[in-house]
This record gives structure tokens, C-alpha cells and sequence, in this order.
DNA sequence: TATGAATGAGTTTTCATTCAT
DNA sequence: AATGAATGAAAACTCATTCAT
């Protein structure tokens, strides 16, 4: 079904070996792509050990052989998704312009941003999650891994500064430390709703508590930081 | 209080029939105990994917056979598991003395509580998490979890409404809500230390930090519910 | 049987405790009755493999242990189930009344008797078939089984010579031959009535069909023996 | 005829692609075959229950592993054992040309057919025997199967019909009824020889009884259906 | 006599990975 | 580059039977 149509249609056009508008039959990034995205829905949803090999080649439009030409192993592969899921969101953080704001609309800029990641992409989430469970070390055999979170620090240490300049913030905070402090809240909620959902029969992650779970932390950190008067 | 109570009495006290020296060559309880200690151990250490069934076994005093015996399959197993780890928390968390104490210093003594708690059985976080990766199917099953549950939003709801009659809490703030603040911090620290270890340097986790951490989660806690003056 | 004292116990004495009423609290001919019986209905549901120890065990009013104590084994238990279900329908046979009939209604009424056995002891037709499974092994080693069945033989030899001496029979049928006929038409409704129903969408032993097939066997049977004139 | 000219074919005239001497490395077909082959002896000789898949896979050329590849599972394996042996006495019987003969003798034949197929394929029996075990709930569960058998239910239809016609048959018979008379009588020697002949000292599937009872079969059916004169 | 606990050997099934075409 | 077939090692689970009390 799937294969019958899959191998014809969308080149539909295209013959066996031709390039048609720049577009290969066999287009390697396309199914590089195409493994890493299932990959990621697949590990995130069960686990690495619980993901299968067979299962995530099935839902690709190639087959496992190939997942092993790209990936070299389930291993690879599964490092391929967390690097992937990683250099997103630090990517995305870089791009707050965070330095035109106060330091107290700036932190608050960043908590909710960090909310909204959090909200929104809980395969990232649930990797993280994952990835802890393996003690860390498949992302730490990662070259880029360590340069890259450099950056979210220099970000937290500068708006701190900026509000202790101004006489706005407390000047005793470790810069990790708030950072920390702002995941938990922002990454809990989600990575714990189905527990929590259990428990107390109501989905912490879910659209009714959204916008007050995002103003209670904002709030939270902000009075946290906030300067005794 | 029940391991510590445990531990000592068979030795001390004459056990009902014919034990010599403590040890009963048929003794179920302890048996299952033993089993669901390691069992405990390992889950905890690898997920329930990657927990064997095998590997459980050997550790054990007894036979792989015995584990079927007493809980019927792996998930039987991990399902005891988790409902063992959920009751002792449960049962540790009603046994604080709240009432006596001023609202403000209940609320200290209970996020001081929950930090403790956290940062001392690491297997109860990650048995949380990994539960979260399956989608909370298994604890959905035990009978008891939602009504164990309900106790500390009593707790907490008390706490709150003591504090508001006193004058010195704000009573705007859902008790489900404010029991995920805390919990957010105190768990997020030890289940992602790894990954946070390896993107920082520093493991949030470790002992050097767990002084300033339980500080600044117990007064961003007291910020967030004083009334504003 | 392994162990020589116990042997004596059980007959001899009274045990341990109380009698009431002449029944003894334990009674060993009825606590081997109980085996046997439930045993019959496992073995002819589940097969001799099929059947399972624990599961006859639960159902007894006594343990496993005693299974094996007046039994020996699974298939010492499957062995006498065995033999008393044969015994049972060869014992039935003996009392047929056939010498007083003439011999034509002295075969109506064999043919009858044995069409009503098989259609309500359908214990009785799986179990033969479950032995026919493992070719026989377990019912060969039986002391009376061949005795037995030698009965038979000779009443069906009896009604064909005085069926012949009478000028009514033909005199070129073998006795087991015709016993072989009878059986099998009387049989197969029973035994196939699971893959006959599945294939036809109709129960060949049912209600609705037994009179019709009663009476279908024996014209057959009887037609079959007639003389020709 | 099927399996007759399949044995041929492949050595003779050239196949598909590379094949070189015959045999194929890689060809499905072949280890399907071949699985179901083995898995047909299997399952006939000792039972769903007491075949082992592990007996089955080492009688193979290929391993256990291809077993779960093909079948899924020793059920499935299983089903497809069935249905096989099914569609081939079905696949016979449609080639036989009663159309041509007359009813009399087109009954004669598919009797002698019917008593032949079961004399021979011994397998067969014991395995329609062995799902009866089952309940037949897993044939029940073959698309096929009910369809395949309304075939031989037209063909004795159209029999009685022609022979009730030409004045020679009753007209009150049911064809299945009729079928099944047939068919008891054939398989009942089959099924059930080992009991037989332990009780009567006389194998009745033997050679010696095979043209005698196959007579007496025939015999037995004609003059039931004849109609009285 | 009775019983729950215990066991070892075996049985089915799964899975990541590689091979032949 | 692509694919279905093949594989060995390991995993979960079962069962008849025996032991300790």
C-alpha cells in the first residue's frame, strides 16, 4: 500500500535516475531527515531501550538497512535525535533579544520563553527525561554538546548583572542555580503530567492550566530575584 | 520508620514459630521483600525496558521462578515497585507535625521536607520518571494511589488556609498548583542532574549544592506566598 | 508409594482429629474421587499437555500435594481418569438385556445404547481421542483394559450368529468390523463436532440433529446387516 | 496434483532469476514450505500443546528465528498447518469427475475417494482431531474455511439429487448428514487405530482390514441410500 | 494428612544487526 | 542506494515436581 504508492508518487514525474526541478530520486539529506524525525517521535514516545529498531524503520519511507547506513546503530541513531533536539532550543534561545529590554522584562522574556519550549515541544522534554535515565551518556559523548550550553549561561549571568546594576535584583544568585530554578518549574509540568495526572486527576501540561501555571512562574522567579526593600 | 523498625525486630524479639538465629529457611514476607528491594534497585537503574529479569534474580535470595510466584511478570513486579516507593513518601509525608506550627514555618518545614525526601531516595525520582515514560499506565492501576494521594493536598490546603486566616499568605494560589512548585524544584535537580551535569559542569545533585539549593527553594516558596504588604 | 508409612495411616486409624457422623474429616476414597473427577474434566477439555496440574489442583477440594501422593504423577493421574472412564462404559454394556430380544431388535437396541453413550458421556469421547493422540501408550499399560474389552466382542459375536442362525443377518461381517462401523458413526458427531460446526455452521451433536442421527445410524447399521433376498 | 508437479517443476524448467543447481540461498517460498512441511509433521505427531517450536526449527533449514518471521507465532504456525491440509483434501475433491458418472457410481467413487484421501493422509486426521481438542477455535478463525467447504456440500447435493432423480436414492437424506456418515466411517479407523487396537489386539487402519473396510464403507452408504423397492 | 513455598529445566518469543540480491 | 530475508544471542515466562513446616 504504503510502498506501492510511496515509490511512485511524489516524483511522480520523475523516472527512475533523472533529476527533476533539483530534486533526486534518492535524496540523502531528504532521508536522513526523514529517519531523524521518526526516530525522534519514536524514542521520545517509548525510551530508547523501549523504542524498536524494526518500528521506526516501518514508519520511514526507507527501510532499517538504510537507518543503519546513515546511524550505524540504534545507539547512533538515538544520539543523532538528542543532538538534534538540543541545538534547537539553545538555537532558539539565542535569537531573544533580551538585551533591549530592562533586566526585569528581560528575565521575565526569558522564564516565558522558556515556558512556551517547554510547552510546546515535549519531545524535547521527554528525551531529556530519557537521557537522564541513561545517566547522560549519550550526550556526552557530543562534541558541540558543551560549547552550546555555554551559552544560555552567559545569557542568565548578563541579565542578572543588568538588574544588580540597577539596583533591581539581589546580587547573591548563582546564575545556573536561577537557571535551574526556572527549568524545574517550566520542564516538571510536563515531563511528570502523566504521574501527577494520576494522582490528583488533573493534567498539569493540559491547555486549561497554561496561562497560570506561566504566571505563577514568571511570577515566582521574579519575586525570587527581586531586591529586598 | 517501617525499615527502621524492621530491621531490628526479628533479631531482638522471639519471632512466632521456629526461627533459629533470625533466619527462617520459608519465610514469604521476607522473600517478597528482598525481591522487591532489588527489583526497587533495578528498575530504578534501568527502566522497565531495560531492567532483566534475569539480572533481578541473581541479585536476589532466591529464583528468577519465585519473582513470577509472588508478582505474576516483570510489569507485576514493576507495578509493586512503584506502589511501595509512592506509599512510603505518602506515609513519611503524614507523619509531619504541621499543625503545631505556625503557618509560615509549616510551609518551611514542608518544602524543607519534600527537599530532603528527594534528594535522599534518588529511586523514588527515578521511578517517577520512568513511570512518566510509560505514560503513567501502571500506577493507574493500583487502587490505592489516588486515595493516598488526596492526603497531602489535605496538607496543603490546611497549610494555605492557615496561612490566610492568619493574615500572611495570599489566597489566590490553587494547593495542586503550589504542590508542583515544590515538587518542580525538588525533583527536577536529581532527575535531570545528569544531563545538567553534563551541559554545566556541575552536578545540581551533588552535596556541595544541596545546602544553597534547599535555601533558595525554601524562600522562593515563602516569597511566592507571603501577601504583598 | 515412595514413602512406606504413610501408606498404612489413612485406612487404620482414625485421624488426627474428630468424627462426625461416620464421616471422617478426612476421607481419602472421596478426596481421590474429588481428584479424579475434576481431573477428568481438565484432561478431556485441555488434552493430556494441554492440562495443568496447578489448574486441576485449585479446582480439587485438596492440594497438589495429595495429587501426588495418591497418584504419583500427572500422567498416573491421566492413567486412571483413563481407566475409569473405560470401565465405565464396558460395565454399562454388560447390562444390556440382549439375549432376550430376537436379534434384530437385539442390534437396534446395541446400536442405540451406544449412540445415547457417546452422545451424553462426551468426557468420555475426547479422552479416548486425547489418547489416540499419544497413540495409546497410556491405556496399554493397562492390567484390565484388554479384559475388558473382550466383553464386548463376544456380545456382538453372539447377536450376529443368532441373527444368521435366524436367516436374517449375513454371515460375511466381522464382529470387530461391525462394532468398528457402529463406534465410528457414533463417535465422529461427537468428537469432530467443533471443525464440522466451524465448517458447516452447523452442530452435528446438537439437540436438533441427535433423533435424526439416531435413527440414520442404526437403519444404516441395520441395512447393512440384513441378508439379501 | 499440486505438490506432485511442484517437485518437479523448479529443477526442470529454468527459474526466475539466479537459481543455479536448484537451489536458491535466498528463496521464501521455499523456507515458507519448508517450515510448514516440518511444523505439518510436528504438530500432527504430538499436539498444538506438545509440538515444541524448538523441535519444529531444528528439523528445518532454516532456524527458529524465520519460524516467527513467517508465522508470527507457534499459533500461527499452527493455523497455517491447517489450512493447508484443509485446502488440499478440498483442492481433490473438486477434481473428481462424478458429473460424468452416474449416481450410483459417482457415490461408489467419492466414497472410495474419501475413504482413500483419509487412509493415506494420516495427517490429516490427526490434525482436524487435534483442533477438535482445540475447539476448533483456530480454524474458526481461517477466512477461507468456510467458504472451501461449501464445495463438497454442492457436490453431494448435485449427487443425491441426480440419484434421487434417476428413482435410484432415497430423497429424504441431508446431504450433510450423508456426508458426515461418510466421513465418520472413514476417519474413525484413522483416528482412533491406537485404542482400537489395544483394546481388540487389531490395528483397524492396518493393510490387512484396508480393502475390507473400504467395501464395507461403500457397501453401507449405497444401501442406505437406495430407495426401498 | 495437609499446605504454601520453592525450584530447575525447559519453552516461547524478541531484538538489533547483517547478508544476498 | 535500496530491500526483503536471514540470524544468534538473549529475554520473558511456564511447568511438573519437591521441600519445609
Amino acid at each position: 500500500m504504503k510502498k506501492g504508492s510511496k515509490a511512485a508518487t511524489p516524483e511522480s514525474a520523475a523516472p527512475s535516475s533523472t533529476t527533476v526541478e533539483g530534486r533526486r530520486k534518492y535524496d540523502p539529506e531528504e532521508t536522513k531527515r526523514n529517519i531523524l524525525d521518526i526516530a525522534t517521535q519514536e524514542f521520545s514516545a517509548m525510551g530508547l531501550t523501549g523504542a524498536r529498531v524494526d518500528a521506526i524503520a516501518e514508519r520511514t519511507n526507507t527501510t532499517k538497512r538504510m537507518l543503519y547506513y546513515y546511524f550505524g546503530s540504534k545507539e547512533g541513531l538515538y544520539e543523532a535525535v538528542l543532538e538534534q533536539v538540543y541545538s534547537d532550543i539553545r538555537a532558539l534561545e539565542q535569537e531573544l533579544q533580551l538585551a533591549e529590554m530592562g533586566p526585569e522584562e528581560a528575565l521575565r522574556e526569558f522564564v516565558g520563553f522558556t515556558f512556551d519550549y517547554h510547552d510546546k515541544h515535549r519531545d524535547f522534554v521527554r528525551l531529556v527525561t530519557i537521557e537522564n535515565i541513561h545517566g547522560a551518556k549519550y550526550i556526552e559523548q557530543s562534541k558541540t554538546f558543551k560549547t552550546r550550553n555555554s551559552s544560555v549561561v552567559k545569557t542568565i549571568e548578563d541579565l542578572i548583572a543588568r538588574g544588580v546594576a540597577a539596583g533591581r535584583f539581589r546580587d547573591d544568585v548563582d546564575p545556573i542555580d536561577l537557571h535551574l530554578m526556572i527549568s524545574s518549574m517550566c520542564f516538571h509540568r510536563i515531563a511528570n503530567q502523566h504521574t501527577w495526572g494520576a494522582a490528583f486527576g488533573r493534567d498539569p501540561s493540559g491547555p486549561r492550566s497554561r496561562t497560570r501555571h506561566r504566571e505563577m512562574i514568571v511570577e515566582s522567579v521574579l519575586r525570587f530575584m527581586r531586591r529586598d526593600t
